[in-house]
DNA sequence: CGCCACCGAAGTGTAGACAATTCTGTCACC
DNA sequence: GGTGACAGAATTGTCTACACTTCGGTGGCG
């Protein structure tokens, strides 16, 4: 795992809070790498809006206000969109068995309410749609834009109860993914 | 103008060409500031996918191909049709007024073939429609399409004859940015 | 008591030097 | 003529040291 990946995870599970100063020397020494490559690590992190730089005062974990985390989430459906209908395009046999196999295991997930399981086979729908796209460039702004959004996450998807409306809506888009329609995939994502 | 800027310029305007090498010492030469400012400018533009940087074999200019730039432009039509939506709910009167404005001047350069006139104010009103909607997650993720895409437009896109076409399209648009309806600018972007 | 200049600590920005790696051209050898 | 080992050049990766900026406290002064 690179330095980059380290320090990414650290602010996405919060472990790295928001607000939170982020030294040089400091972080070289707690992942025994030398500044140069924390610095670089934090340029990275800084362009995925990860980090917040200003010069000769360093780098800290960026804060990202409600008004942001709207318009995260709006882009994000925006390009979830395009990628479920590029997914419908050129989906095969097998991956849409497996799509179907996580809305099944979904549809279980709710009923037995385990909601921690049901979030984690969401992401994973989620992520496997933007893969079988083959969307490349979208799928690269999706994945940044869930990290943007990952601390607010916490609070607001967690709450359970939304499992009712939202599994649903899923087996429709995987419904319009399998069936090879483009446009009903956009529209149900 | 900071040192990314300047490369950034160089690449988008295809002075440095593609799989053209980027040496470290050599930019630094040219630009008069430290190899520590260049491979932090570099580290940027690998993130914006304008370089692509192996490890101790240095950085290149990208190659982007075409199966990339189409998705690269599928990528930006969803994000611009987002900040439509987002512009024609908050557009005020003033800013409506400009980018009829514009459209006006799309139309005279286009009687009068002029092309290049057309082109720049074609690039001025999609600024100006993602600036206007106040979405700064879309518009930033658009701004970095625009630049990935440049290489390419400029021999795709500078060909005449697509005048007619885009101007109509435009023009809607705008119509439905300025009677503040966000379900017509969406579905007309 | 409040205000301002100043000083030291903390930390970033940057130049320089050196080690490590990759590429290139050469030369012996098959 | 072609192939592989090998030295040298070019370039990147990284460490160290130091200048510069910012921030917080401290003391003098009104």
């Amino acid at each position: 795992m690179t330095v980059v990946d380290r320090l990414r995870h650290r602010i996405v599970t919060g472990e790295l809070g928001p607000g939170e100063r982020l030294v040089e020397l400091q972080l070289a020494d707690e992942l025994a790498v030398g500044r140069a490559a924390i610095r670089s690590a934090l340029v990275e992190l800084e362009k995925e809006r990860l980090v917040e730089r200003t010069v000769n005062r360093g780098a800290t974990v960026r804060r990202v206000g409600l008004a942001e985390v709207i318009q995260i989430t709006e882009a994000r459906q925006a390009l979830e969109s395009l990628c479920a209908a590029a997914a419908a395009r050129k989906v095969t046999e097998s991956e849409a068995a497996e799509l179907e196999g996580i809305v099944a295991r979904m549809r279980a997930a709710e009923e037995e309410d385990r909601s921690l399981d049901y979030s984690a086979l969401n992401a994973d729908l989620h992520r496997r749609l933007c893969e079988i796209s083959g969307h490349h460039v979208a799928a690269e702004l999706v994945a940044n834009l869930r990290n943007r959004g990952a601390n607010h996450q916490f609070r607001l998807a967690l709450r359970t109860g939304r499992m009712g409306e939202s599994r649903p809506q899923h087996e429709g888009i995987v419904a319009a993914v399998v069936s090879g329609d483009p446009d009903a995939a956009r529209r149900a994502m």
